[in-house]
DNA sequence: TGCTGACATGTTAGCGCTAACAATGCATGG
DNA sequence: CCATGCATTGTTAGCGCTAACATGTCAGCA
């Protein structure tokens, strides 16, 4: 029996509440919104016949008259990823925690229209803020002034400038791989690389090439992918064929996985013969044949950290004395896929 | 300038555009909601005005007084794995398609006790229904009554009874798969199985019984696993280890995964010495070494064909004349990891 | 005892919208 | 020429809540 007692067959709303408590609606507002001017016993007496009805508050009502949604928009590309899926939970998780409801559109495409559009539908919802799960692309201002007013936070890509942003420090785990490799032994790393246009295969690329230069290695040509796990097997083929690589430095998993098929394939042995690293740490990685030495993104804290940017920005203004911009370290983790050159 | 004209620094009202389109506020609502009564030249001058001030309905008003939300709340457990989270993929696009907006809300466990919590938070949001995508365990009615009146669907586990589900033909994949690995040769099939007291373990291992049974085929010993590729390993070594092993089936790619590197480990080939098939198709499966045959779960349309349910019934009611319950039929890919015996 | 002020509670207005009803205009047909 | 009816538009009320103000109560103190 915890629906209305009185089975009136409607919702009860705050003056039957009210009623039932022998107090005015106002008092149950204030109980409700915790404030201190309520006398002990009235609030017991209030929060008994809430409790009696099983009232809940209507959030439109109160949306309508505080100018306030209590919702944040997440814009997400492909959810379908491990990167943006464990985003997207980090960023429920904290939403939860400071009161916030989390609404998602999921966009297919990544050009600008598209995301337009999914953030307008999120701002006829009234969200409050809006996160975005996209990988930039280095166009220009691709996010700039997409909100119009309404708060924007980019997450897991890197600083574009356009939009304050929380990524993963992508070129010191390239640094951190490449110098893994060479501290190995290796004289040189190949590089497959992320699909142009993206900053962060152009910041894993940048710091693979900063820790060659710096330690006067040649620098290979690089071969690029598009972060697909057939890309991977398809350069790797290429690679197998060429006798002088040693070490292969993937700007992620997926294709790592394609290119450990195509040496199997091609009877190369990893690591006998080259070694090989990705980057994300996907949950597979460490029970790919062999288990993959790669760089660890804490996407859930990325997340976390993204909702917490979008959070102060709307409750403290832009102007909020924090920094826009947050990059996460990211973790070496080495496996079973990288040792010593042996040929 | 795209803003307010007239520079108020308030947001546009409905009585804003009315006043500018020389109307009642109420014709600006007849042309928002599409009213048959409203006169060409009116409608276009009204929305003339809504462009020009860049009016967007406040969305708290109209769900106060229409006392609909236009929001659907899906629950998830764990969002970070390719399966819910391509179920969620397919719920938004679909919910878009309704004009729904869709907030979710994920669970760490799955304890009836953090479901419930999590539909009270929805709930408190007001929102018109609910999706589960939860893997169901056996418990009797877990999700019985958990919304009270709240029409709530269960995505991507079997009907339990206690709540309209759709649901992957688990026990069909399972058929078709175990009967594959018969067709190539092998005498009989091995189980690592998922976790007891799961809906979807237990409709796998039934598939997989009911096909050894019909063709009188011996029934080894199951191994359970716990769906992670570190419980396929390890039950890999023990089956590794017995030479009597032509053919595996693992309940989910996950656990083939771990199979495939403890036996690699242990120096038998797959599938020369032992055949290995999984369950899912999750984009990594054909990447594999050697790719695995497994059986696709249509996770996208899984998630399209929940929403429809809820919105069905919460548009026609619950005696809504559509069966309660989907079974979607999953698809058998067979790839590399398996052949005919050889042992 | 009466005055002050802090506390506790009640009353009123209005957020922006839709539903219900009212009013207007205009063509039609007897 | 006027009643009839439909198409079009306007007016009013109220959804359930919070903010602002009004009122009531009682302790402390001159």
């Amino acid at each position: 029996m915890t629906a209305e007692t009185a089975a009136t067959g409607r919702k009860p709303v705050m003056s039957d509440v009210a009623r039932l408590a022998g107090v005015s609606h106002q008092t149950v507002s204030r109980v409700l919104n915790g404030s201190p001017h309520v006398k002990e016993a009235t609030r017991d007496r209030v929060l008994q016949a809430i409790h009696e009805l099983d009232y809940r508050p209507n959030s439109a009502a109160r949306a309508l008259v505080t100018n306030r949604s209590q919702t944040l928009g997440v814009v997400s590309f492909d959810t379908t990823l491990y990167g943006p899926a464990s985003m997207l939970h980090g960023i429920e998780q904290a939403a939860r925690g400071h009161d916030y409801f989390v609404s998602i559109v999921s966009v297919r495409t990544l050009d600008a229209h598209s995301i337009q559009q999914a953030v307008d539908r999120l701002r006829d919802q009234a969200v409050e803020g809006v996160l975005v799960i996209a990988p930039q692309n280095s166009a220009p201002g691709s996010l700039a002034g997409l909100g119009g007013d309404l708060p924007v936070v980019a997450v897991g890509s890197g600083p574009s400038g356009s939009v304050p942003a929380v990524a993963v420090d992508n070129e010191a785990g390239a640094r951190a791989v490449t110098r893994h490799l060479l501290d190995l032994g290796h004289r040189t790393v190949h590089h497959l690389a992320g699909p142009a246009g993206w900053l962060d295969s152009q910041a894993r690329l940048a710091g693979w090439r900063a820790v060659l230069d710096e330690s006067g290695a040649a620098v290979p040509e690089v071969l690029t992918g598009d972060w697909s796990a057939r890309s991977g097997y398809e350069l790797g083929l290429r690679l197998a064929a060429d006798p002088s690589v040693t070490a292969v430095f993937c700007a992620n998993d997926h294709m790592a996985l394609g290119l450990l098929r195509a040496l199997n394939e091609a009877g190369i042995s990893v690591p006998g013969d080259i070694s090989v690293a990705g980057f994300d740490d996907i949950p597979e990685a460490s029970y790919f044949t062999p288990p993959l030495t790669t760089v660890r993104q804490d996407f859930g804290a990325l997340g976390r950290r993204g909702l917490e940017l979008l959070v102060d920005r709307i409750e403290a203004g832009p102007e909020s004395a924090r920094q826009p911009h947050a990059l996460i370290p990211p973790e070496l983790v080495p496996r079973g896929s990288t040792a010593a050159p042996g040929r």
